[in-house]
DNA sequence: GTATCGATGATCT
DNA sequence: GATCATCGATACC
């Protein structure tokens, strides 16, 4: 069983809660468990696929498994696993809960709390950078551990979205 | 604890 | 010129 990247969006989206997903390069072990995440889709208006492939985009529309990273409000950076079948669908990454390279995420967040419970402060406290778009998960210094135990699965709407706030693409657990 | 608001720049219309 | 898949500071309860 486990996980596979060309399920649909909201089919990973929600099969990735309960993954630890773990960064390692030269510097340091560091990461999480995942505790949020939203799936995006093509046909889907609050999608940055949903006006068709552009150059912001293109990673959406590669091969299931490629990083999607964009730069929101001209600040943050967000970070996104592509799913289906390079038609335009994501998971975005919202929440981990850190279980690894604490003092790593703390120096890179200046802060001692909140490290990783938004979209952008867990690219910030792992570390990671837009060189990562439209690289694969597979030869990425990305990996990801499917839970022992399925965990408690609760859904809305999604986060920060004004259209399609009816669609309860959001997975979390407590 | 919640509510509001400004920052800041790439992307798209 | 408008729109953001956000965050942090601030004010208030």
């Amino acid at each position: 069983m486990g996980l596979d990247f060309t399920w649909s969006a909201p089919d990973v989206a929600r099969a990735l809660i309960g993954c630890e997903l773990l960064v390692d390069d030269e510097a340091r072990e560091r990461g999480g468990i995942i505790i949020e995440t939203e799936a995006y889709a093509r046909d889907d208006p609050a999608s940055h696929s949903f006006r068709g492939q552009t150059l912001r985009n293109a990673a959406m529309f590669m091969p299931a498994g490629t990083l999607y990273m964009y730069q929101i409000y001209g600040l943050h950076y967000c970070l996104n696993i592509v799913c289906g079948n390079s038609d335009g669908q994501a998971v975005l990454i919202r929440a981990l809960r850190p279980t690894k390279g604490l003092a790593y995420m703390e120096a890179r967040r200046g802060a001692t709390q909140h490290l990783t419970d938004g979209p952008a402060k867990l690219v910030q406290a792992l570390g990671l950078d837009k060189t990562l778009n439209t690289t694969h998960l597979d030869s990425s210094i990305i990996s990801l551990t499917p839970p022992k135990h399925e965990p408690t699965i609760l859904q809305s709407s999604r986060i920060g979205v004004t259209k399609a706030t009816d669609v309860l693409w959001r997975f979390y657990t407590s």
